[in-house]
DNA sequence: CTGTTAGCGCTTTCAC
DNA sequence: GTGAAAGCGCTAACAG
């Protein structure tokens, strides 16, 4: 259990820096000298002591990885994704670095948590993936965290979840305590209806507008990979629209997400645009899910259907949730798509093979992982925005049909 | 990016001693010492430096996870609940540890490699989920290699594999070249239906026999939570036996795998004790699968089915492989059951949402991790023997069914 | 190309 | 209860 450089280099006739030298592989040394040393690493069995070694190096070759549900592919996906990329671009027989996956369960404290554990270990690199929490305390102590991180040299990317606000430039001394919006509620249950419309203001126009204004490249040195969740919803809520829907459900994902606030506003602004629905009547028609697993899905759909039992479209937070909505449906003996379309989000794997097939729309999960983790290893060069956007597209399948009477 | 115990302690105005001990807690200090140290701490936004605390006391706090496929929820409950066994019994409020989730992609290199970049960072404890890869060659390294880790303080857990094979104690001198089996194929692709077979004589002994033989309690120290895929496989067969059906297709998983060969021996065993299939033509409607996803099931149920058209029922590798072995028999314009009854293996939460409903047989994976986090941080005591056995369930749901003709 | 020499920041005896 | 000091094993100048 301890057999160190010093050790190897005794063994080899050398000294300890040139083992070093040897095992890093970043300096000349004979060929000679290096297979003597090679082979008294091999006799001696000698593993590098990691801690010890970044300690010296000041830098270590851990990178983090934050998810909000490591038992859900959507985060699976990335990251493996991200992974994947540390492999590949390495001298040995495999990844040099470690990838650190960390479950936060979407809790705001214990990102909060993950991230000193990461700092502590001294990680070259972090990626947080999947929706944000919108509590704006929550925002901001996140806000500054990353900051002084990226400021610190390791390398924050975030997937999946809108960049962070620039930099306070004219405003004033800091971000720390912007006041709250009007609408007010940290992190207490907001009011079944409430918090949708009241973040609309800042919707859309937060989500998309800031993209060109940004006059920091690197918005304080974090990147960004973005999904565009208004854009896949509208689409998909207009596909909807296209085949003759009037009434359509919307069994939404956990309130104070910003993946849920945006597919919800890119359905609302689908509806806005057609016109044909009423604004009180698309706030009728959503329900509010605590979670994105199917058993939301499943109670969404059936308080739904009571609330408004001539639905004849459901749209869920995502694919998985989509399946609960299913669920529901045949539960109360209505078919999908003959009597109720359903549709998804993300295009996870087993959406094809559902039964029905699952609209939904695809996000490059596995596109955006690896695209975050070049980013983290600094192998590709981030755009002058830092933000790298990726595609998503319809997925039309057989979970979706014109509704039974037209309208 | 610096400040370091020293400036703490100087700001505080005591040693690093005793900002140390503060910290870790495990010493007495004076209390207004301590919250003096404890101000300061915060006042500089002190984060300890893990290499070097590392470093210094010679352990870390680090718990690698080894999966065989990040993306697969199987692997993503089993992290999700060894991770959550981390935090709880902590004095802050978060986690202390820091889970590694490593993505092997079923490869035995890079098994090899993560062990190592672990073992660097001199990780506390691992944890190595899944099925094994039974290659001989493999196996000896890696029962080494663990071995090793194990009698140097790392604790080594498997879950959801075989125990290590007992340390050789009357044979000779190790367990380093293990003659390798008649059988013989290391790597290479083994032949369509031959590894089965071959690998039966080993079989179901080697599975349950040496459980009750241990004669070293911890197995060198190395600790297991076991599924019983044996048994699980056996029973879902016997289902199908009773139900009616005499055509029974396997969709396998990977040939090389140990939860494949165990579900199939399983499967194999109710088959032959019930007397009315012969073991040919069990081997005749056995087709493997690369992996374990879903289109693996999708070609291996044409396959199958276009060798045996008769086929009545589909079990497959797992509930994902059966998934596409749904689609392909809804492809081939065959209803489930009605047409052809088809089972899984897992119970993944999608199961019960799937149309038809998966009979399946469920591994209470969730528990499985967590016992196995518990055994990884000496929370739970193991037993004499070592290993932990989990329970699996029967879950008859709506896509099993008697054959249309009575057999 | 290789050896020498300082630390990296923390933990931990050992005194006081 | 607290401080002083000696490393932990490695890397990175700096010489040669």
């Amino acid at each position: 259990m301890a057999v160190t450089l010093a050790d190897v280099a005794a063994r080899a006739g050398v000294s300890s820096a040139t083992v070093s030298r040897v095992l890093s592989g970043n300096y000349p040394v004979a060929g000679a000298t290096r297979s003597r040393v090679l082979r008294a690493v091999d006799e001696l069995e000698y593993v590098v002591n990691g801690p010890a070694s970044s300690l010296a190096a000041a830098s270590s070759d851990l990178l983090g990885i934050l998810v909000n549900d490591i038992a859900d592919p959507f985060f699976g996906i990335i990251a493996g994704a991200v992974q994947g990329e540390l492999e590949g671009r390495t001298d040995g027989p495999g990844p040099r670095k470690l990838a650190v996956v960390c479950n936060t369960g979407g809790s705001p404290e214990r990102e909060l948590t993950y991230l000193t554990l990461l700092q502590r270990q001294r990680a070259a690199a972090i990626v947080l993936t999947g929706g944000a929490v919108e509590d704006p305390q929550h925002s901001a102590a996140l806000t500054t965290r990353l900051r002084r991180l990226a400021a610190g040299g390791t390398r924050i990317v975030l997937c999946g979840r809108p960049p962070l606000d620039e930099p306070a430039a004219a405003t004033g001394t800091g971000a720390r305590q912007p006041g709250p919006p009007p609408s007010g509620p940290e992190l207490s249950g907001p009011p079944p209806s409430g918090p949708v419309s009241s973040a609309k203001p800042r919707s859309a126009a937060g989500d998309r507008g800031p993209l060109s204004a940004a006059h920091d490249g690197t918005r304080g040195g974090v990147l960004t990979v973005a999904f565009d969740n208004y854009g896949g919803a509208r689409e998909l809520t207009e596909h909807l629209l296209a085949l003759g829907h009037r009434h359509i459900g919307y069994v939404a994902g956990p309130a104070e997400r910003t993946t849920t606030r945006h597919r919800l506003e890119g359905h609302r602004a689908a509806l806005a645009a057609h016109g044909g629905v009423t604004a009180d009547r698309a706030e009728q028609l959503t329900v509010h899910g605590g979670g994105y697993d199917r058993s939301c899905g499943y109670q969404g759909a059936r308080e739904l259907l009571r609330r408004a039992p001539g639905t004849t479209a459901v749209l869920a937070a995502n694919d998985t949730v989509a399946l609960g909505v299913c669920a529901a449906l045949r539960e109360m003996g209505l078919r999908v798509p003959q009597d109720v379309s359903v549709a998804g989000f993300d295009d996870l794997p087993f959406s094809v093979d559902t039964s029905p097939a699952l609209t939904t729309v695809r996000l490059p999960l596995q596109e955006a992982g690896a695209r975050a983790g070049q980013l983290a290893l600094g192998t590709l060069a981030p755009p002058p925005s830092g933000i790298v956007t990726v595609r998503h597209e319809l997925r039309l399948r057989a979970s979706t049909a014109p509704p039974r009477t037209g309208g």
